[in-house]
DNA sequence: TATATCAAGTTTACAATAGAAACCATAATC
DNA sequence: GATTATGGTTTCTATTGTAAACTTGATATA
C-alpha cells in the first residue's frame, strides 16, 4: 500500500508564499546584518563596513543597491568633504526589524546555553 | 576635517555575532521553508518536496543533511514498503520556530497591505 | 610640492552555491 | 512486463559570493 501524503496546510504556489517572498528580501548574504546595523539610525558605507567586518565592499554595494530598489533603505549623499553617503531604514525597512530581532534573540539564547551548533566546513568525502 | 565614525554598539568579531551565526544555520536556500514545513510534525522527503515546489531534490537533500548535522532535524528510516524516511525537528529545531514565525508574520503583513516589494530580476545594464 | 589618507565605491579572477534535468535501485502494483 | 512510488544521485550550467587590487576626487601632512 503506497504511503499517503499527509496534509500540511499546503502547498501554495511559491509566488504567494509570504515566507519565501520575505526571505527573498532578507536572504542575501549579510542582508540581515546591514538592516540590523541601521536599526538605530543612519550609517555611512564605511561605518557599515566596520560594523560587519567580513563583508566585502562589492557585496555591501550589491546589498545596499538591492535594498534601496526594494524600498527597504534610502540613500542620501551629504555635501561633506569628501562627500559622504548615508543609508537609513525606510518605514518598510523598520517593519523588518522585529523579524531580525527574533533571529538575534534565538542566536543569543543558543549561544548563552552553549547549544549553538558549530559551523565548520563539511568534511569533503 | 575627516568624518568621525559614529558608535553603533559594535563592532564585534564575526564569530561572536549571534545574528551571523544564526543566519549561517537558517540562511541557505529554502532552509526556513524546510523548518517551517516540519513545525507541525514529521514529514517525508517527497512531502517536503510537495510543500516547497520550487526546491530541487538536490538542494533538498543538501539542506536536510546540513540541518541534521547541525542538530536541527533528525532523520528516521521507517520499515514501510518501499522504505520511507521521516524528518522531524529536534528540540533545537523547535527553538528556531519563533524566529521563522516572525519572518512569516512580516511577510503576511506586507502582502496584505500590498506593500511587499516586487522581486523581479535586476535589469542587466 | 610630493605623498598619504579618506570616502565610496569598481574591477577582476576565482570559488562556492543553487537550479534544471536526467538518471538510479528497490519493491510493489497494474 | 511496464509503471508507480520512495528517496535520492549525477551532471551541467548559471548565479552568487569571496578576495584582493584598483579608482576618483578632495583634503591633510611632511
Amino acid at each position: 500500500m503506497p504511503l499517503k501524503v499527509r496534509k500540511n496546510r499546503g502547498p501554495k504556489p511559491p509566488q504567494e508564499c509570504a515566507l519565501t517572498e520575505c526571505m527573498t528580501i532578507i536572504g542575501g548574504a549579510w542582508t540581515t546584518n546591514v538592516i540590523w546595523s541601521l536599526r538605530a539610525g543612519p550609517r555611512r558605507f564605511s561605518e557599515l563596513k566596520i560594523d560587519i567586518p567580513p563583508i566585502s565592499p562589492k557585496v555591501l554595494t550589491q546589498r545596499l543597491r538591492e535594498l534601496e530598489e526594494r524600498g527597504v533603505i534610502s540613500r542620501q549623499v551629504k555635501p561633506t568633504s569628501p562627500p559622504s553617503v548615508e543609508y537609513s531604514l525606510t518605514e518598510l525597512g523598520a517593519e523588518l526589524i522585529p523579524a531580525i530581532e527574533a533571529i538575534v534573540n534565538v542566536g543569543y539564547k543558543l549561544k548563552h546555553e552553549g547549544r549553538m551548533p558549530n559551523i565548520q566546513p563539511q568534511a569533503a568525502e
